[in-house]
RNA sequence: CCGGGCGUGGCGGAACGGCAGACGCUACGGACUUAAAAUCCGUUGAGACAAAAUCUCGUGCGGGUUCGAUUCCCGCCGCCCGGACCA
């Protein structure tokens, strides 16, 4: 019988469910066998199925799971589906079709792809975002963050009980802002928030001010503040979902408008996120990514006082114009910006304040405000994407006011420009044009004065460009001799000695904007008074579900959906505390990053009705051994699960500080290579005639010109079996019969548009998922993006059937396969050695096209012979079951075992078997191999010379020369150097 | 502009201080076959020589370290990814 991969496929994928064949042991019945935790990013079930980038992350983490299973290791590998979102529900309203019915018709089609693929799941363990037996516990999970809050003495969040405590104990005071702080005040407190009496007890607020103050300290909270709006989508969106101005999804423009919403406070966790990214086995590309997204710069805060008798007319003691709204100068509160660069204050020769800063109108002279207003105007109308693309040319424009720099107490002028954001720092800064790209620009543009406080160690400062780099400080008066370091040190001693400034760490980390106006996602465990008060519903209320409704379209105003379910948004509280009062439910509901916040800890006990999961479960498979997935989750959903997991590690909910302990990205695929003609290299594209021509020519040498899909005025693409018809010329490639023709040979992301998306049904009905899988893992590491070439297929194809006609024969190639008892010869059984060695630890560090070129390699040896060995065939079935798991369980049975090969233990690599008696060793003279002598490998040094100088081909290299060195590295290579 | 990664045959890639091109694809030749497919065997970086033996060149470009560099260091060029007026 030939290899027939759609029968065996069949029926081993039916045995694996039916039999729960990759069942995950709960710590009770594992006993003492060790635990891997081996997870793949679950997907996004989208209407247009698996495309064959899924499979490659999902058959590596399938490979690993295979791999320890047969080492004996209890697996906990699973699959679920992350099915709330955008996508679903645009899709819904443009076919006005429930979300939850294509969402379960994309879920169906998924699964069936992917059991397609014969992926090691545990499917008891299946989870979906939006059962409500699911988000029930994405729900829960808010409510701890809701009840909770930062405590910064500890740094780490604590239940907002333990706060209400610590106040009523007098521990600690509230300031004006509603910061909390111990009490008593500690030293230097006083100095940065002055007048220390305003501190209060918290038992000299009323109950609506301790509610405010408890409100404003919550992990989760709502906030009245500038947001991305986003009207293309309805709804707005967390800064990490806006890509240069536009959303992510989409791409329709988005706009900055103040709303109410709920925000959950990410950036008090900033530090710790940063600090644990090094204790984590991540890449390193990603970890510098997400550290640039938190961009944690330490420096310090200046307060300026503004120049009060530039300030025309409005002096102190000048009886106020009614007509004129600006405080007097007494009123003017100082400027404070944020620098990283404290060292370079003397260098500051003037200040820029960004449009939306408050003080803008009040120290505007009547001379410039015409000017002003003209710029607000003009700056307000540019979108956020005008404001990046015009970052290159400076604008701006003098208030006319000074403010006066409190290293020297130099006036300098204040200015306003778009280039300084309102959203970074204090919305304000100094400008030091000698020491900054920017500001250099903005000073040459606008003839400000320039000057150099920063001294380079080697060499002269450039006259035409800011010096950035650090150095020693000159012109700076105590400064003057400090390196930039010091410098630093010592001017905010300075500043807090004069209580004109302080130590200060600025975050580009924004708290996590978390409400959406839609109806497809998880509602808020949350009800409202008519006043605007916020409260919990209890943890026995949930789930809050959603409401069905035939009308879930986004209202097009920033009301959500649901809204408009009015019996749902009655809420009739148990609690007989709020049962008096008149509450309707939150209508917002969650973003899509909520229910993946934390789903790899429902697979540990998916069932549990009482508790998110088992913390006996939990402390067992936690952390996570292997995460696998895309790169583009870089700072979205691996920075928001991190969040989560602390604060639930902070409550003692979960044991680890981290959820993923070693991540890996695989690569992306790209589409086949395609190729376009140019009539010269560079220049424009060739004709539609000799393009018909070039494809003729094609036809004619029996080659295929498949798949040309687009004929544009530009370019003509050809994909993908031209190889032959184009050579390579120095560094670019041209047609071989006119190499007039330019022909350039690139790849590009698989995408609808292009048409160049591989559908993996397609390859599987065709080659079997054995090929496929064995495919994606042999196409390259699994990191590097690579493209896609269906032709290499076959190849796979073709070592599965080689394996199967060994081990088993096929009789429509006359291949009697021969099992025979009794030992392996001795060089096919260093050969087997070798490549468990090779294959276990290829497997183990994810190289999984090695692994397999070592199946390869194994299996030519064994093609020739007319017996194999039981043994062998025994262990290489065994080293090709995790890359080809249903031919691997066929050929166990045909070769007499009962199922399952699961249950087989991983071959062990003998290291006697390991080492050579006798090695081939090549020689060299000046480097240049001359000869190989084969030695026996324990032969000594000057054993090895003796043959070496023997050597009739190495004699002539060394006739004549003098021997001026000779290395011998052992059991590698000899050297002469001669001369 | 800044940060990270990568440049190796006709293609995907291997080796990561020690025999460059493992393994696969393609192509070519041979065996089997009436024939084809499938299969099996062989050749396949470039050049010199009629050919073999053999020699020369060759890992984007230029330099350095080393007995020895695809590998480590410095400077360019090109491509890919990410960030981008973050003070």
């Amino acid at each position: 019988m030939p290899y027939n991969p759609t029968s065996v496929e069949k029926k081993w994928q039916k045995y694996w469910l039916e039999n729960k064949t990759f069942r995950a042991l709960d710590p009770k019945e594992a006993g003492d066998r060790p635990k891997k935790y081996i997870l793949d990013m679950f997907p996004y079930p989208s209407g247009a199925g698996l495309h064959v980038g899924h499979p490659e992350g999902y058959t590596a983490t399938d490979i690993v799971s295979r791999y320890y299973r047969h080492q004996g290791h209890n697996v906990l590998h699973t699959m679920g589906w992350d099915a709330f979102g955008l996508p679903a529900e645009q899709y819904a309203v443009k076919t006005n079709t429930h979300p939850r019915v294509t969402t379960e018709a994309n879920v169906n089609n998924f699964r069936k792809q992917i059991q397609m693929l014969g992926l090691s799941y545990d499917w008891d363990r299946e989870i979906n975002t939006t059962d409500p037996k699911y988000y029930r516990w994405t729900q829960w999970i808010f409510l701890q963050l809701y009840n909770s809050y930062f405590d910064p003495f500890d740094s780490k969040a604590k239940p907002i009980g333990h706060l209400v405590a610590e106040l009523e104990n007098d521990n600690l005071v509230v300031a004006p802002d509603g910061s909390i702080h111990i009490s008593p005040v500690p030293e230097g407190m006083e100095a940065i928030s002055g007048d220390v009496n305003t501190y209060r007890k918290w038992s000299s607020f009323d109950p609506a001010e301790q509610r405010g103050i408890l409100d404003g300290q919550r992990l989760a909270y709502t906030d009245e503040a500038p947001v991305n709006w986003c009207p293309g989508l309805g709804t707005v969106l967390s800064n990490e979902e806006v890509i240069d101005g536009q959303s992510e999804v989409g791409g329709y423009p988005v706009e900055r408008r103040p709303m109410r919403q709920w925000m959950l406070r990410i950036t008090a966790y900033a530090d710790r996120l940063l600090a644990d990214l090094n204790t984590l086995d991540w890449p390193e590309s990603l970890k510098e990514m997400q550290r640039n997204w938190i961009g944690r710069s330490v420096g310090a805060e200046v307060d300026f006082d503004i120049d009060a008798s530039s300030v025309a007319g409005r002096e102190s003691g000048v009886t106020a114009d009614e007509s004129d709204p600006r405080p007097t100068t007494d009123d003017l509160p100082a400027i404070t910006v944020f620098t990283t660069r404290p060292d370079t204050l003397f260098g500051a020769t003037y200040m820029v304040l960004a449009p939306e800063h408050e003080l803008v109108d009040s120290i505007t002279t009547p001379e410039q405000k015409p000017a002003v207003e003209a710029y607000l105007a003009a700056s307000k109308g540019k979108s956020e994407r005008d404001r990046m693309q015009d970052a290159k040319d400076k604008t701006g424009v003098f208030t006319g006011a000074y403010a006066i720099n409190p290293a020297n107490d130099e006036k300098i002028p204040i200015w306003i420009a778009d280039y300084v954001l309102m959203g970074y720092g204090t919305g304000a800064i100094m400008s030091v044009p000698a020491h900054d790209d920017r500001d250099w620009a903005f000073a040459q543009k606008f003839v400000l004065p320039i000057r150099q406080v920063v001294q380079p160690l080697t060499g002269m400062t450039p006259g035409d460009k800011a010096f950035t780099d650090t150095g020693v400080a000159v012109n700076s008066d105590f400064l003057d001799g400090l390196t930039t370091v010091e410098a630093k040190e010592r001017m905010i001693e300075f500043l807090e000695i004069q209580n004109v400034g302080h130590r200060s760490i600025n975050y580009k980390l924004r708290d996590w904007l978390f409400s959406r106006q839609r109806y497809w996602g998880e509602p808020f465990p949350i009800v409202l008074d008519n006043i605007g008060n916020h409260y919990a519903v209890g943890e026995d209320e949930l789930p809050v579900t959603l409401p069905e409704m035939a009308d879930f379209k986004p209202t097009g105003t920033p009301e959500p959906p649901l809204s408009k379910a009015k019996d749902w948004l009655k809420y009739h509280a148990r609690n007989p505390q709020l049962a008096t009062r008149n509450l309707s439910r939150e209508t917002n509901t969650m973003p899509q990053w909520a229910g993946s916040c934390w789903y790899y800890l429902r697979y540990i006990d998916p069932d549990n009705a009482d508790a998110m999961v088992d913390p006996g479960k939990e402390s067992y498979w936690m952390p996570v051994d292997l995460y696998v997935g895309g790169v583009e989750h870089a700072v979205l959903h691996l920075l928001y699960a991190r969040f989560w997991h602390k604060v639930l590690f902070d409550l003692r909910f979960v044991s680890t500080a981290e959820p993923f302990q070693r991540l890996v990205n695989q690569g992306l695929i790209l589409g086949e290579t395609e190729y376009h003609f140019f009539e010269t290299p560079g220049g424009g594209a060739i004709s539609a005639t000799e393009f018909a021509s070039i494809s003729e020519e094609a036809t004619d040498q029996g080659l295929k010109m498949a798949g040309i899909h687009k004929t544009t005025g530009q370019k003509h693409y050809a994909t993908p079996v031209i190889e032959q018809l184009v050579e390579k010329k120095g560094d670019r490639y041209v047609l071989r019969s006119r190499p007039e023709i330019a022909v350039d040979a690139r790849s590009f992301k698989m995408s609808k548009s292009r048409g160049n998306v591989v559908n993996p049904d397609d390859i599987v009905s065709e080659y079997g998922a054995d090929s496929f899988r064995m495919y994606e893992m042999y196409m390259g590491p699994l990191e590097a993006q690579k493209p896609w070439n269906t032709r290499d297929i076959v190849g796979l194809y073709r070592l599965l059937s080689s394996v199967w006609r060994n081990l088993v024969g096929d009789d429509e190639n006359n291949k009697v396969a021969s099992i025979v008892a009794g030992p392996i010869p001795d060089e096919l059984d260093r050969h087997l050695h070798r490549a468990i060695k090779k294959i276990g630890e290829d497997i183990e560090t994810l190289r999984f096209n090695t692994a397999i070129a070592e199946i390869f390699k194994l299996n030519n040896a064994i093609t020739g012979l007319t017996e194999v060995p039981r043994a062998l065939a025994e262990a290489m079935v065994i080293l090709l079951s995790p890359f080809a798991p249903h031919i691997a369980e066929e050929l166990w049975e045909k070769l007499g075992h009962a199922p399952s090969i699961q249950t087989a233990h991983w071959p062990k690599y003998d290291p006697a078997k390991l080492i050579d008696t006798q090695i081939e060793l090549p020689v060299q003279v000046n480097g240049k191999l001359r000869d190989k002598l084969v030695v026996a490998a324990d032969a000594d040094e000057e054993m090895i010379f003796q043959l070496v100088e023997g050597s009739e081909k190495v004699k002539p290299w060394l006739e004549g020369k003098t021997i001026r060195k000779r290395v011998y590295v052992p059991k590698k290579m000899v050297n002469y150097v001669v001369n």
